[in-house]
Parts: C-alpha cells; sequence; structure tokens
RNA sequence: GGUCCUGUGGUGCAGUUUGGAGUGCACGCCGGCCUGUCAAGCCGGAGGUCGCGGGUUCAAAUCCCGUCAGGACCGCCA
C-alpha cells in the first residue's frame, strides 16, 4: 500500500473506512458540496483524488464550493441509520476539531457533478477544474495504468527502450509535416515525426534487435473523435523474427495493459484476413461485438434481369425483425448510401406474403426465393442490399452495419482482432502507378512475389498486419523488406527510379547495404487503447491537455501569431489572407 | 475542401415547426430559516447583446443571407 502521508496530510479522504475510526487525522481537499443545518451543523464533503468523505463541522465556517480545506478530526463511525451506503467511506465521518481554509475559491465555470455533459470548450478552456471531476481522475489514472503496464511487459521481454529525435528531416511520404523553422539555416526547416518509423529501423541495422517507445506522434491532419494532432504510440522493432513472433510480442503488451485497466486478460487474440474481414464486416477495421454480418448475393444475379444488379458484387445485409423500420428511415439511409459512394440502396421487407419492395416486381421467383434463402431470412426481417464493385459494395454496407447495430463502447466486451494479409497496394495513382497501402518498404507474401510488376498487382497480398478493438484501429506494422532485390523490385513496381529512391529514401536504403537484419515491427497507438479500456468514445477524454477539432487549445489560445522580430530571426514572413 | 448537427441568465435544457412583451423548467449563485444531512429541505432574491453581422417585417430567439465557435462524419490520416 502507497503511503500518502505527507507533512500536511496523514491521510487521503477516500481511503478511511471503519478500521480507522478512533484515529485523529488531517485530511486536504475541495469542498465538493455542503449541507448546512444553521448555525451549530453542517456537513461538508471533502474530496481529493481518492474520493470523497463527510465531514461534520461547526455551522459557522464559512466553507464554499471548492475551497482548498485542511481538516484535522476525528474519525467515528456515522450515529445509527446516517451510513451512506452509496459511499465508499460512507460508514464513517470526520468530526473536525481544526478547518484550515488554504484557499477561497469563486464558484466553478461549471457543475463538477457526473450528472451534466458540460459543453466541451468550456471544460477545455477550465482544463484545471475539469480534471478535478472522478472521471477525468479516473481516465488520467487508466492511462498512466497502460503505458506503466505496457513499458513492464517490454521490459520483461526484454526490449530495449530507445529515444528518437523530435526534429527530423521532412519527408514527402505520408501525412503532413508540422514543421519547425531553422533558425541557424533560414528557410530550412526540421519536421515534427509522424512516428518514429526510419529510425526504428535504423535501430535494427544498430544491432538493437529488440526495440521499443512510448512515442509522441504528431500528424497535421484533419482531426477527428480518435484523432488529434499530437499521439502516442507504443512503437516497436524486432530483429530476427517473423510478423507472428511480433503479433505475440504486441499481444502481450495490450493483454497486460487491459489487465490492468479491467482486472481480465483478453485471452488470445483472434485472425482475420483482410479480405475475410472485408468480405463479413465490411471494414478493414472489423467491429465483431455485434452480428448483422454482411452477405455476399452475387451469385443469385448471375444472369438477373434487374439493371441494377448487373454489377460485380451485390451484397448485404439482413437486419432482424427490421421491417418496421418507416419508410422515412429508409429513405435517411438510402440518402446515406448514396453519400458513402454506392449508387442507392435497395430495400425489402419479408412478410408473409413474401418479399415487399419497390423494386419486388423487378425480380424472378427464383431470384426472390434465392435471396430469402441466402440471408435466412423470416417474416418481419428486412433486407439492404448494395450493388456495385467488390470494394464500394463491402465498405457501404460496412458503414450500414454501424449505422443500424454498432453498440456504445461500453457494451459488449473487448474484442481485439488481427487483421493480416492487407494489400500491398491500394489502387493506382494519375500516372497508373501503385499506391503502396502501408508503406514502401513492407514485405510482399512470398507467394505474391511473382505477381510485382504484373496485371493483377491489387491482388498481392503483403505482411501487414493491423490491431483492432471494437471496430477502432488500434495500429498497424509489418515485416519490412531488407532483401535488396525485393526492395528494388517494389520500388520498381512503384514507378520510383533508382535515382528518385536514393533521393528520397538514400539513407535508409544506403544503411540496407551495410548488413540489415530480417526484421519486422508495430506500433500501438495509446489515446485510442486507452479510450477503449476506459469506456469513452473519444480520445480527448483520456488526453490531460486536448486540442479541439479546429486545432486549438481552448485552455492556452495556441495556435497564436508571433512577432515580427521572431519571424525575422527566422528568415520568415507570412503572407497576407487568401482573398 | 465538403456534408450534417448545435449555439437561449453561471450550468443543463424547453421555447424556433406556425414571427406577437426575454416566457418556462432544473441545477448553481446571493440572503434568511433550520442540530443528522448526503443531488439536504423550506422561504426570498439577483442574474439575459437568445453566438455575431446584415436583411425581410408594423414586429425576429423564431424567417432569409452571411459569419464565428463547437461537434459527428466524408476527403485526408504512407
Amino acid at each position: 500500500m502507497t503511503d500518502y502521508s505527507t507533512s500536511m496530510r496523514t491521510d487521503r479522504c477516500g481511503d478511511l473506512r471503519i478500521d480507522d475510526v478512533g484515529r485523529q487525522v488531517t485530511l486536504c481537499g475541495w469542498v465538493d458540496r455542503r449541507r448546512e443545518h444553521g448555525e451549530h451543523l453542517a456537513f461538508v464533503d471533502l474530496r481529493d483524488r481518492s474520493g470523497v468523505i463527510q465531514v461534520v463541522v461547526d455551522g459557522a465556517h464559512d466553507l464554499r464550493s471548492e475551497y482548498v480545506l485542511q481538516v484535522t478530526g476525528d474519525v467515528r463511525e456515522r450515529p445509527d441509520e446516517s451510513a451512506n451506503d452509496n459511499l465508499a467511506t460512507g460508514a464513517v465521518e470526520v468530526e473536525a476539531t481544526e478547518v484550515v481554509v488554504l484557499a477561497t475559491a469563486e464558484p466553478p465555470p461549471f457543475p463538477l457533478d457526473e450528472r451534466t455533459e458540460v459543453d466541451e470548450v468550456l471544460r477545455l478552456r477550465h482544463r484545471y477544474v475539469d480534471l478535478r471531476r472522478p472521471r477525468m481522475q479516473r481516465n488520467l489514472e487508466v492511462r498512466a495504468r497502460v503505458t506503466a503496464a505496457i513499458r513492464g511487459a517490454m521490459e520483461e521481454q526484454g526490449f530495449v527502450e530507445v529515444e528518437t529525435p523530435m526534429l527530423v528531416a521532412s519527408t514527402p511520404e505520408g501525412a503532413r509535416d508540422f514543421v519547425v523553422p531553422s533558425r541557424k539555416e533560414p528557410g530550412s526547416f526540421y519536421a515534427l515525426p509522424q512516428s518514429p518509423q526510419i529510425f526504428k529501423q535504423l535501430t535494427m541495422m544498430g544491432g538493437v534487435d529488440r526495440y521499443y517507445q512510448i512515442a509522441r506522434c504528431l500528424r497535421d491532419e484533419d482531426l477527428r473523435a480518435d484523432r488529434q494532432f499530437e499521439f502516442m504510440q507504443l512503437d516497436v522493432e524486432a530483429s530476427f523474427v517473423t510478423g507472428e513472433d511480433v503479433r505475440t510480442f504486441v499481444a502481450h503488451a495490450v493483454g497486460a495493459a487491459a489487465e490492468a485497466v479491467t482486472g481480465d486478460h483478453p485471452g488470445e487474440i483472434r485472425s482475420m484476413s483482410w479480405r475475410e474481414a472485408m468480405d463479413r464486416f465490411g471494414s478493414d477495421k472489423p467491429d465483431v461485438r455485434f452480428g448483422l454480418e454482411l452477405v455476399d448475393a452475387t451469385e443469385i444475379f448471375a444472369d438477373t434481369g434487374f439493371r441494377a444488379f448487373q454489377t460485380p458484387c451485390v451484397k448485404g445485409i439482413r437486419v432482424p425483425d427490421g421491417a418496421d423500420i418507416s419508410r422515412n428511415r429508409l429513405d435517411e439511409l438510402t440518402g446515406e448510401c448514396k453519400r458513402w459512394g454506392a449508387k442507392g440502396l435497395v430495400w425489402m421487407r419479408l412478410t408473409e406474403d413474401g418479399l415487399n419492395s419497390p423494386v419486388a416486381k423487378f425480380l424472378s421467383d427464383d431470384e426472390q426465393a434465392g435471396l430469402v434463402a441466402k440471408f435466412e431470412a423470416r417474416v418481419g426481417d428486412l433486407l439492404l442490399l448494395v450493388a456495385d464493385e467488390w470494394s464500394t459494395a463491402c465498405h457501404v454496407c460496412g458503414l450500414l452495419r454501424l449505422e443500424l447495430g454498432r453498440p456504445p463502447i461500453t457494451e459488449g466486451g473487448r474484442h481485439f482482432v488481427w487483421v493480416t494479409d492487407f494489400p500491398l497496394f491500394e489502387g493506382f495513382d494519375e500516372a497508373g502507378n501503385p499506391i503502396p497501402a502501408h508503406h514502401p518498404f513492407t514485405m510482399p507474401h512470398e507467394e505474391d512475389l511473382g505477381m510485382l510488376g504484373g496485371d493483377d498487382q491489387l491482388a498481392i497480398r503483403s505482411l501487414a498486419y493491423d490491431l483492432v478493438l471494437n471496430g477502432w484501429e488500434l495500429g498497424s506494422g509489418s515485416v519490412r523488406i531488407h532483401r535488396r532485390e525485393v526492395q528494388e523490385q517494389v520500388l520498381a513496381a512503384l514507378g520510383i527510379s533508382p535515382d528518385e529512391a536514393r533521393a528520397r529514401f538514400g539513407f535508409l536504403l544506403d544503411a540496407f547495404r551495410y548488413g540489415s537484419p530480417p526484421h519486422a515491427g508495430f506500433a500501438v497507438g495509446l489515446d485510442r487503447l486507452t479510450a477503449v479500456l476506459a469506456g469513452e468514445e473519444n480520445i480527448r477524454e483520456v488526453i490531460a491537455f486536448p486540442k479541439t477539432q479546429s486545432g486549438a487549445d481552448p485552455l492556452t489560445g495556441a495556435p497564436t501569431p508571433i512577432d515580427d522580430r521572431h519571424l525575422a530571426e527566422l528568415g520568415l514572413g507570412v503572407l497576407p489572407p487568401p482573398g
């Protein structure tokens, strides 16, 4: 047990129990709530990080909300019938003999109770007040426990934590860089790291063998519920390993983190190929907590006369007992599907009299019967169908599935999934060159090496893998290419000439020449992991001082202009706003 | 860059559809009463540029246009 006593206090408020009865204690904390009963009796709930204790004081004290107090008094059992079972400390109370007001306080800008959902900007502007709330205290603790457990697990597995620089060279790949002007070399810039990717691979060449880092990463892209400019990663790389070895290391670490927070070890993590994830869940980050899995109906319409279904793929989902979903709602869903990229949405209600749908008349009896059989549909069910290219049909059905069935993050348990065998390329650029799905150093599947440069390059599988938790992409990794001829083959397939390659990744390619061990790695987004484990839908709730969606910090006012002298020293000028 | 939603005393909301006096609810705040409360209770009180600007109208929280801030999402995030 940690000893929390200091020169100013003997105990923490929330720690007092029936065993402490008879002790004289000194406590420090904030006035959470007070209940006055006239001149001679008042109850003050005193709050610190550990919780709340009822203090009995003389009513003459002027103790307002959020005053900071030091209270000395005797712990005693509460009188008959007045124990509070809703409070961990509810069996006892402290009868104050001395109350020192350490600081007075204005009324807080918003209520600190758990019942009110306060405007987030207001919370962020007064984050120091917001952080006093039990929810935030808990989230900060969850976060600290996650990182501590992960550090422990990585150390246990023999990994060495190596720090990498924050001021790095800008590279054209990937996300937009945050950039720092160089004073010594005006006109030149450092970039803040999007990830330690290149450095961690260099540690492999440096013989580190098992590298990890709890690393801050920065990307200047638009913010979302699961994305901030700055975020933390567990960054991992190891030599003389397969992808499976890496997944075992990472599973250990996230398992330890989950156990540290919830008390339960999540157990073995299931694996699923990317193809299967797309086919069954319409997403590369499948949320397997609920059903509504995608059904492939392409075969049924192989020779259909219904023009809308004369597509490479027809996919759908069966909504059990969904037939009572209103026409209005169905129109809404159709609109969403169009926004997501589909040409439309076909809905069918299965009634006693068969399929009820605006398009039923275009479908043959065989097709209708085939649908009912394939979806195992029952009277009262609703079928939703999207016909398109395979990827679009999967994508749209996947979003539809989430829209209709996704439970709150606190429900349905925690389900980690490895998604493996990602495609090496995810499409083609304007010049007709394939675009790497992960990065250009990702090792292709050995069996698919022969397809490089061929006609069906999108079918090439890579040794890249993602870790998914309840539909959140927690992280990704891959086996890296360490053989020169393979790297040359891939760069050639990407349409990158040797000269261009040297210009863009020269120092890494150089490093490959001096003896590169086979290596593979991974990175886990710690903010996301923490959010899911804390039961929060938004990573801002597990970050002490986050930014708003527009990238501003309501507390400090960042970003702010800087003065002209400062700019001049850096050799910078600011353009007038456009328009 | 785009789509959608939100903005009303300190806080959370209702009012906006169908224009008619800043109308209402809960919490908080200030004062009074109250010796066992714990979301204490009772009585009284203060507190408003309906985000901002413009327009329509006899009249705008309400309708229209613009703008700012926030949120969810698409694009983007190798």
